[in-house]
DNA sequence: TCCTGTGAATTCGTTCACAGCC
DNA sequence: GGCTGTGAACGAATTCACAGGA
């Protein structure tokens, strides 16, 4: 097989993939690094050696050819093929989930609702009905899911996650703010809401000491020059 | 001020400080490197060097004081205070979101909810009634709002950026799944449902390549040393 | 003895800069 | 002349390993 592709890259892959798609759609055929950084926000060298671990697809002096290279970066995340999807925990975000268009469109199918609440079993939504948590094996099974979900809150998360591995789903993706265990050979992935909103609040309350250290410094230089201080940088 | 804290700290800062609060609440007063390594799935050197960059406030041969830790991790992610957050698009994701939980719960207020639709615009969320974007500006102002929630199509995503930012807003998540301009002196994070499915099916697609090696490996054992051989690893 | 705090070593990721091909 | 593909240089993040304080 070829040399392993960074984690780095294929974090950047379905980036990539999306601005093509769009190209493609717009009628543009042909990309050069240069544009396709600008439309994915990176620099056009992190473009060239990402896509350098696909393969020599490029052509030097010309550029990318958009349907090949489409072709070629969904062929390596594996989009060929269309994945099961089963979502765990049908509250506010597994509805909101279960709706997104976009997981459809990307060749992801959610293949069934489960939970834990009785209450919310049998409930419809769209084209599929909530399933109760005890079917998961069956439903596994059946569907070929490959892919759950956890949109639980935090304290049913590490068993969800456990039953779901039992079953066979070897691909987890969690929304729910805890720490999961999986074992080798299964992929964890991490969605977490609050995480996001306290890292911008980092870089919030950094720039309001910049800014207060700003003005102190301002009204210091007003003090001993005396009034109307040019305005700094 | 202190030396700068590196980016990749700075998003693990977020996890501890759950793990710590759990601990609190479970009536943990003290923890080492170790357990909160555990506790959060990385290594303990990484812990202590990650606390390292917020000062000395652990003890030799005991380990942290878990309240004190809370503390000084709160205080360095700028959580003292609470952030008023504005919600734009009033979809299912935007609905899930001014529904969860969890923003409260860590000191985000959710103040506003607005959308372009007038359809839209009226409709009672819990305590918040949704807004038109038209009143970007005076919400803003009005609520101090510090951080916007992007949760509308792609399509409208960075006009509603730009129009946040014209208003003063100085952090911004989206979820629109696409790549946005802000300028400097802005913070932006993005998280992107579908690149996280992408990417599990890119781990995915290789365990199964590999899978099929083995097989294919497998059978030709077995075809040259004749039926049953020891089932290898 | 136990566990933190941190330089040093290492690994991983990004950017530079240019040879090579169109 | 233009743009890819890629070694080499650089920088960031992780991990090692141990000195030093409780």
């Amino acid at each position: 097989m070829r040399d392993r592709i960074p984690e780095a890259t294929v974090a950047r892959l379905p980036v990539y993939l999306r601005c093509l798609v769009d190209m493609s759609e717009r009628g543009t055929h042909r990309v050069s690094s240069d544009q396709l950084a600008d439309a994915a926000g990176v620099n056009s060298a992190k473009v060239r050696k990402d896509l350098s671990y696909l393969g020599s697809y490029g052509t030097r002096g010309v550029g990318y050819d958009v349907e090949y290279l489409i072709y070629q970066v969904r062929r390596e995340l594996g989009l060929e093929q269309d994945w099961a999807v089963a979502i765990v925990g049908v509250g506010n975000l597994g509805h909101a989930l279960a709706n997104y268009r976009g997981f459809a469109e990307r060749g992801f199918r959610i293949a069934a609702l489960l939970d834990a609440d009785g209450g919310k079993v049998g409930e419809e939504l769209g084209e599929l009905t909530v399933d109760h948590i005890d079917d998961l094996d069956r439903v596994v099974k059946e569907e070929q899911v490959a892919i759950g979900i956890i949109a639980t809150p935090a304290p049913a998360a590490q068993e969800v996650c456990d039953r779901l591995v039992a079953a066979g789903v070897t691909s987890i993706l969690n929304f729910a703010p805890a720490h999961l265990q999986v074992p080798a050979g299964v992929s964890l992935r991490k969605v977490d809401l609050s995480t996001e909103l306290q890292i911008l609040s980092f870089h919030e309350q950094r720039r309001a000491a910049v800014d207060l250290v700003r003005q102190v410094a301002a009204r210091n230089r007003e003090a001993d020059a005396g009034p109307r201080p040019p305005a700094g940088d």
